[in-house]
DNA sequence: TTGACGTATTCCCTTATAGGTATATGATTG
DNA sequence: CAATCATATACCTATAAGGGAATACGTCAA
């Protein structure tokens, strides 16, 4: 099998720099292709492309402005990722491991020390 | 070019449902790879697979006890992930996007309703 | 209608995934 | 040392990504 769609879910979809890029620059408000093609500096298919994927996990909808076509965040299908990184927050806040890894250095060094029986 | 390797960063290394599934197991604690591969209900190499794209990534630690390899979760790779999120968390919380998408229907009846003048 | 503009789609190419299966490596026990 | 356990790696296959380039499509202006 090979590695699932980019358009799977917005965690695929988002997996791409460029992608993540465009979001951020929707985020400032609603904008046409074009915008996006000389704020990125990429080429105008590419990035019609990568506008296709954000479509699919619906990440941004598409408004028919005369022959442009204006596109907007829609946040909404990040939320299961923050939802899934909820869980390990702590692990960086409150720097929780910190106990984990003196424990583990212990171990180590117990085996390093006390090894030969 | 190909899709960005799964070991370039956090986002994409986490994009796969496995390794996620990986990682909360190991948010419980340390494990040896046999406890995932039964957990999992996966085979073998393909768990240790995943557990070699977490530990390129930095995100799982390993400890030699014994025979067994003992990993463990290290969740700070996860952080940019949720840095990024951050600015779009309004979005889904607050409704701040309630606004604009009034905004968006209100356009596309306007267009609708006086398209012909 | 013709032509220019704005955007989407198609085709080609290189690369790497994830799973399956077999096998290699390292540590432990007898 | 041989056998076994725990894990990692190698090899194979199918699939699709993302960039480049060309082109198709829909809309508006003259």
């Amino acid at each position: 099998m090979a590695r699932a769609a980019t358009t799977t879910d917005a965690f695929n979809a988002v997996a791409e720099p460029r992608r993540r890029q465009i979001l951020d620059l929707l985020a400032a408000g609603e904008r046409p292709v074009n915008d996006l093609v000389e704020l990125l500096g990429l080429a105008q298919p590419q990035v019609s492309k990568h506008l296709r994927v954000l479509r699919e996990v619906d990440l941004v909808h598409v408004r028919d402005e005369g022959r442009q076509r204006m596109y907007r965040l829609n946040a909404e299908p990040l939320k299961p990722i923050h939802d899934w990184l909820a869980k390990y927050e702590q692990s960086w806040n409150k720097r929780f491991d910190l106990m984990d890894d003196v424990l583990d250095e212990l171990k180590e060094a117990e085996e390093r020390d006390g090894s030969d029986d």
